[in-house]
DNA sequence: AAAGTTGTGTCAACATGTTTACGGATAAAT
DNA sequence: ATTTATCCGTAAACATGTTGACACAACTTT
């Protein structure tokens, strides 16, 4: 999390550290960068789309429920899983979707605990709108990048993120 | 931010799109991994540090502040444009901090509208204190990466960083 | 049938982020 | 010297995230 430490060096080879100084460098600027990666996606991404007044967040929701995947709907939990999100912070981000009539909650007919949610036709009419501003955002976000960067990025990516999922397990995740 | 557009296909070569599917859905997947990624680095984080009751971004701010290029403090408003955040929320984060006493604002000498942040002896003494489970975390994280890896990861990412400032650039933003 | 488990929703407290806006102090420019 | 610009702090309103705790309904198990 701190900027990298090549202006250390001097106490190099100290103390038999668990990692070498490069790798431990490395690391720390690799979780810098996905911290103002974070950061940046957000704040330009919900800037990309203010004219929709749609959020990251948002269309990440809105994305889940246009897949395939979530054809009849997806239960609240099995949502909040897959955003990796808690189940409180998706109930506030879903009243703001339902109050502009996106969304909706549908009682299963089968097991009646359970919520499937899903897009109603402004909310599907409001994804298929936006994808244009979707596409020339990621578009200019990764220029440069070709096919095989991304492929590569979304490795690195997937990778960090099982790692994720495995030490939010050892932590003992509620959730889990 | 969708979940991958794998089960697509039918309608694949449309209405000569700007770019092609396979892109498009790489895109797609890349930023939701993202999203993903960015969202379980704060939890897993955080709770790795909970005993500290430091969180991922107040490390950050921490150390920015132990870097060596911030030897004598750091303006405020140079801090925000490092870490990526805005002078508002870096406020709450400097306070919150400066509550627990483990950073300090001093007026500048030579231009007395400015404040060096640095930290205090405390500060700096956590921030030493916490190194070793900063580097299990970080460890544990990247689990299966070798320093090759790191360093392509790194460079993906900054590469994204750099677009996305361009971007905010572009959006006009009033930090510039 | 009674007891336990599970899925949701909600409330509260907190930390993090954004935006717009204003005020005060100081520096820089005319 | 007066205007102008810059740096900082603060306030307010909002969206996003966390945690813990509780309540209710409904499914499962005994």
């Amino acid at each position: 999390m701190s900027r990298g430490s090549e202006a250390r060096g001097v106490e190099a080879a100290a103390a038999a550290a668990p990692v070498d100084e490069l790798t431990a460098g490395l690391q720390n600027r690799l979780f810098f960068r996905l911290y103002q990666a974070a950061n940046l996606l957000h704040k330009t991404g919900t800037r990309a789309l203010e004219a929709h007044g749609v959020t990251t967040q948002q269309w990440a929701v809105l994305g889940a429920l246009a897949d395939p995947r979530s054809q009849g709907g997806i239960a609240v939990g099995d949502l909040a899983a897959l955003l990796m999100v808690s189940r409180q912070n998706l109930n506030g981000v879903l009243s703001r979707l339902e109050a502009r009539g996106l969304t909706e909650r549908v009682v299963d007919a089968r097991d009646k605990r359970s919520r499937f949610i899903h897009l109603t036709e402004e909310g599907s009419a409001l994804w298929i709108a936006i994808q244009p501003e979707i596409g020339a955002y990621y578009g200019d976000s990764v220029t440069g990048f070709s096919n095989s960067d991304l492929i590569a990025m979304l490795h690195y990516l997937e990778s960090l993120r099982r790692n994720f999922v495995r030490i939010q397990a050892e932590q003992g995740d509620p959730e889990e």
